[in-house]
DNA sequence: GTTGTCGTTGTAAGCCCTTACATTGACGCA
DNA sequence: TGCGTCAATGTAAGGGCTTACAACGACAAC
């Protein structure tokens, strides 16, 4: 009955007196237009205030120009500062994020996934490589390509944007125990699932074996991501006989409820217990005292991705594994053992 | 030439031996289809590993299920929260999200919705009230529902899902002067374009006129969020002749920053000067002195937001505005003045 | 047995672009 | 003047889904 529709088109055309498939080459590719023409059309467009019907667009091109990405949660400022930097680049690059969240959970990654193809993401950025072998099936039967980020690993069938979790930590760790540490512990994020902390801790390990010491004996506690989290972890390690006196955590902000379980317990960072983080988030350079940890390039990862991502849809560039380079940063949070 | 085209509805319908209504009807209305023709039609899809095209649904039904949030940055704690609460709750619905990024950039801003819209974002969400009146006429004449948030202002002509910005400093202001301080100040994000900024400002001001101070007087920096940022604005206000004696800060970044700068000049929070943040977010828990703020509740604002968009583009529902409410969390880094 | 009703399924008309291919026309050259 | 060339434009065929409406068939009521 009642149609208010917004012009297509073929009203444009008719307005100019030109062909629709004039009107589209004027939008998408105006040098094989004549000036004129393209002039009379583009007023036309103005003038009807004309704006392409997304679906039909997309119908015909089979693209929409949008990227999916799938994060554990955007809340962590990990991902965060990441993620920002992957939408700005795909933004300058003239594409649109979608973000999903998957909180951590196989199953909720499948569905996000599956969503985000459903709804037209051209590609796909994951963080990290284990997940639900489902997932792999349905991009690779859909034919969405994908990249893996927040860690390198050359051995993974996938290509990845990131750095090698495990060397860094394994870097990290032998700073400390060049320090003379010899009673260490780890508090991490929970390991199921989760390539990147089950790297940083193999590094760990690895270290302390080159260093003559057992790594089996090392404690490890899980704590989900969180402040709180890393105050009740600090704790925890804490409370055995033998006291670690470097405790290493799988991210900044575990360290940061670290520092402040010190704090609470009256124990003297790092007098009485080094701890040491893993990101560089901003927070770990305001602590007191400075936070020992390993720099992530999380911009740079984030905009690379974007780039390769893009090459790959529009000019059929491989999708190639780079590999990104952390940084020690040592801070007051570390010292030497006590005694 | 070699076409290894993914099955279409058609392909689903021959192979089941039904019409091509009967297998869509069977995907989005399987209510209206007998029990045995679903079970037969929905085999074939597994079979085939059908999937629709995102393209063609859009263009037949004129909607993505896709809604677009245009937000200044990821990277702020605050937003980051409200974002994936926002996220999880349209995920719950049915819907995704597309997130673009206008660092605080008037014509960047335009620009991304413009951008949103094209991508056949169904509606959207944007951060306060003031901007381009490019961007509300482009909605309108588009008829892309937009709903506000992080500010409830029933004054304004669109709808808002938030909290009274100036209000809820003007309750804390209160309570700081209640406690006898006199000389106050000011730490905001920069102003310009800024409505929450404003109107946290405009609050603070009421208060200092209800206790008989000049608010004219206030010293005020801008400085963008940023911790480091908190820690110069606080050295800058800490300089003058007539050093303030609290100091109110936009948010809790730059209120923690504020922190940081005070125990880098040997200031003792709350003896020599109180710190007064907004937000509440996870960080301002864990700070020493723990931070006194506003708390705002972002998660919640964040699924209502989504609640009324989706009720909204569903069942017609009008976009009503909803008022939250904030509180005061009062903790050690506000005390009484000096003396 | 006839007719009417109603629930189920089928038919086919859009939805609005893009683009391969066809057509046109201007121009240069013989 | 006639012809070939090439750039500019037009024609029309998809592309895959939804849905109004038509058709059908089973069953109940008379």
């Amino acid at each position: 009955m009642m149609k208010a529709q917004s012009p297509t088109l073929n009203d444009v055309a008719m307005q100019a007196g030109v062909s629709t498939a004039t009107v589209s080459r004027c939008l998408n590719e105006p040098e094989k237009v004549t000036a004129k023409t393209r002039e009379k059309v583009m007023a036309t467009v103005t003038a009807l205030g004309y704006s392409p019907n997304f679906g039909a667009r997309a119908m015909a091109t089979q693209r929409t120009n949008t990227i999916g990405a799938v994060i554990p949660t955007m809340e962590n400022a990990i991902f965060a500062r990441g993620l920002q930097a992957f939408q700005e680049e795909l933004w300058r690059l003239g594409f649109n994020l979608m973000v999903a969240s998957s909180s951590y959970q196989r199953e909720l990654e499948v569905a996000q996934v599956r969503s985000l193809v459903a709804r037209g993401a051209d590609a796909l950025l994951l963080i990290g490589h284990i997940r639900d072998p489902q997932i792999y099936a349905l991009l690779d039967a859909q034919q969405i390509p994908s990249l893996v980020t927040w860690t390198y690993d050359p051995s993974a069938a996938r290509p990845s944007v990131g750095f090698d979790n495990c060397a860094a930590m394994r870097d990290m760790a032998r700073k400390v125990l060049e320090l003379g540490h010899q009673r260490l512990a780890m508090m991490t994020a929970p390991l199921a699932r989760n390539d990147r902390a089950q790297a940083r801790l193999l590094g760990l390990k690895d270290a302390m074996v080159e260093f003559g010491l057992n790594s089996d004996a090392l404690p490890i506690v899980e704590y989900p991501y969180g402040i709180e989290n890393g105050a009740i972890g600090f704790a925890a390690l804490m409370q055995g006989s033998t006291k670690p006196t470097a405790i290493f955590c799988g991210n900044d902000v575990l360290a940061v409820g670290a520092l402040r379980g010190a704090r609470d317990m009256g124990l003297n960072v790092p007098g009485d217990v080094s701890i040491i983080g893993f990101d560089d988030i901003e927070l770990s350079q305001v602590t007191y005292p400075l936070l020992t940890t390993v720099h992530v390039p999380h911009r740079d990862m984030g905009q690379r991705a974007a780039r390769a991502l893009v090459r790959h849809l529009n000019d059929d560039a491989p999708l190639e594994s780079q590999e990104l380079h952390t940084e020690l940063r040592l801070r007051a949070s570390l010292g030497p053992p006590p005694r």
